[in-house]
DNA sequence: GTGAAAGCGCTAACAG
DNA sequence: CTGTTAGCGCTTTCAC
């Protein structure tokens, strides 16, 4: 029972303006060869019935869409919804669409469907924005259908013939730990998030060898694993504790946990950061606001994001304009510390330095 | 420079397999109206030479591309990707895409392009996922183009002509003030949302209907604007101090805001819930671990989201089989309260009743 | 400057 | 059961 199309097309503009539909067509593209009076007699025409060029049609026989893919995990978080607030605006900037495929879990590894999905719309290029996580890069080098469009990766482990782009986990991690040694501490304990995933397992290493280059010893003690979770946080700095009682710091890998870790040593009785120094990362909004004021490893997720567009932009252009092909890059943005007073035991230290988003209340 | 097409299209199958396009197309489209043999045949030939139907040539025919629309703004904050976490997979459920378009700002009124790139591209309708705030409803009553295809909102205030599905702010806002009463705080401030925003008049307005109909007379010095954010939460709480000293709890219209209260009621020396009782909005995950834990009135976006795609997709088949299109419903749903120890005066209160989540730390 | 014809990849309608 | 013809809405030759 499908109805008869209704709005206005190409045809009927040209019937009605009394010319034919590639003028109308030479018009809506603004091309140069159309005479000034026609020009202006099929405009009033398109805008008296309200035509709209169909960018259907158009993508059909241009065999470009203007629309990239973006595949995403854990929408619910605040970290992929950034990245993707990122992507919508810096497509939106270069007159893209946005085809938005959201995978049931992190891990997911049916993927064949969402290429068909977005293949079969004709995307010019997509953007793989779920982070690495267990197996789920293993069809990178074997991909599940010919891949003839552009792909950027977001957050994995560079690689040398995929393009990546990525915060610099590992030197956050650094940040992190040497600032906690800086402030004096010596016994920093770590809360890893899960080990499965690349950036959890870049914080940890990054931890180990800032640590092993002061001279100190890392034992399986001085660590737990735990799921990003403000939950598992607080059990892991239970166990922590227990199991690493000279423990002065922690580095915990996100501020969900670090915020629990936080309410666990105030009812153990103990004072931060006199007692124990915490650092998180990701510098989620609240983090400011936490009690007391958690110092933090800013990623700029939005940027990353925007890179990621601008990379596969230009990849798309590029060779829409049958230049030769630029290699794969891997692009690394550096992350920085904010430094609140969760790990201030130093009086010298100037809060908020490295943040304009208005300061914790110390 | 475009290069010729290098995907296999149908003609390519026909050929390969010796038989005619509309046989393929019959058979990709599992039609009943071919030999077995036929089918099987084609069927290999389609493996064979990696054949992928093309969504937009068939979208172009058939009039339904099988994509909604969604319009959403501030994704970077929770409560938006939540939303669109579960529009996402309601979604992909039932087989739809997704072209994803974020305005730059919740109050913004260009809207006229943001349609026009939906409707180019043939979406089958549209959800308005951007709540209600100033003046950006205006056009509802007046639409920049004609629009010809379903459209559900999200949060705003219902309306007779308009489909729109929402959490029930007021009755949230009625959970969370007589909980309160009840908890035997009668001193009640309030820390509202910015009132531009429909949510935070409604939560305001059920705060003082609350009062009011337990003999409490609300004075304007009783409450304090704020903007969601934990710093408008910090600062509005010193300023309800200081109006209203009588305070003895508060309801503050969201987690954001209440978590800087709490912040800022320890800092002043006071306990909670012994002195100020606090009630937050919205139930984010990182509220069971605020210090203390934080009562809170749980809102289910994703639920929220999944119905509106339900409405949607419902309204699109019934319209598309020529049924009598449905009349625009109304749906609400309604919120719960999530008890915890912030506003937990009386002992009696079993904490975390209504919320499976893990209780907070207590 | 402008128009006619062909075709992007697919499906509906009708033959046979 | 299967093929032919036409055409979705647009753009690209190539005439005139």
């Amino acid at each position: 029972m499908r109805q008869k199309t209704v709005r206005a097309n190409i045809k009927d503009v040209a019937s009605v303006a009394g010319v034919s539909t590639q003028t109308v067509s030479r018009v809506i593209n603004e091309r140069p060869d159309v005479s000034p009076e026609t020009r202006k007699r099929v405009k009033e025409v398109i805008e008296q019935v309200g035509y709209r060029p169909s960018a259907l049609a158009r993508s059909l026989i241009s065999q470009r869409s203007h629309t990239l893919g973006v595949v995403i995990a854990g929408l619910k978080y605040i970290g992929p919804s950034n990245v993707l607030s990122g992507i919508a605006s810096a497509a939106e900037e270069a007159g893209y669409s946005l085809l938005l495929k959201e995978l049931p879990r992190f891990d997911a590894n049916d993927i064949e469907p969402i290429f068909q999905a977005l293949f079969s719309r004709h995307v010019d290029g997509i953007i793989w924005a779920v982070s690495e996580v267990g197996k789920n890069r293993n069809w990178v080098n074997a991909p599940p259908l010919d891949i003839e469009i552009p792909l950027v990766y977001l957050t994995m482990e560079p690689q040398k013939k995929l393009s990546v782009v990525s915060i610099n986990n590992y030197m956050g991690g650094r940040l992190a730990a040497s600032h906690l040694l800086e402030q004096g501490y010596r016994h920093i304990g770590h809360i890893a998030g899960p080990l499965e995933w690349w950036e959890a397992r870049q914080r940890m290493a990054a931890w180990k060898d800032v640590l092993n280059e002061a001279g100190i010893e890392v034992q399986a003690n001085h660590w737990v694993e735990g799921n990003w979770s403000s939950s598992s946080g607080a059990l892991a700095v239970e166990k922590l504790f227990e199991q690493y009682p000279e423990m002065d710091s922690i580095f915990v890998a996100n501020d969900q946990m670090a915020l629990s870790a936080l309410q666990v040593i105030h009812q153990k009785g103990l004072s931060i950061p006199e007692d124990i120094g915490v650092v998180g990362f990701d510098n989620i909004p609240e983090s400011a606001y936490f009690w007391p004021s958690l110092t933090t490893v800013q990623q700029d997720q939005y940027h990353v994001a925007k890179a990621a567009v601008e990379e596969i932009i230009k990849i798309i252009e590029s060779d829409w304009q049958g230049l030769p092909p630029t290699g794969p890059h891997t692009i690394m943005l550096e992350p920085s510390l904010v430094v609140r007073r969760s790990s201030s035991r130093l009086e010298s230290i100037k809060l908020e330095n490295t943040n304009n988003k208005g300061g914790g209340l110390v």
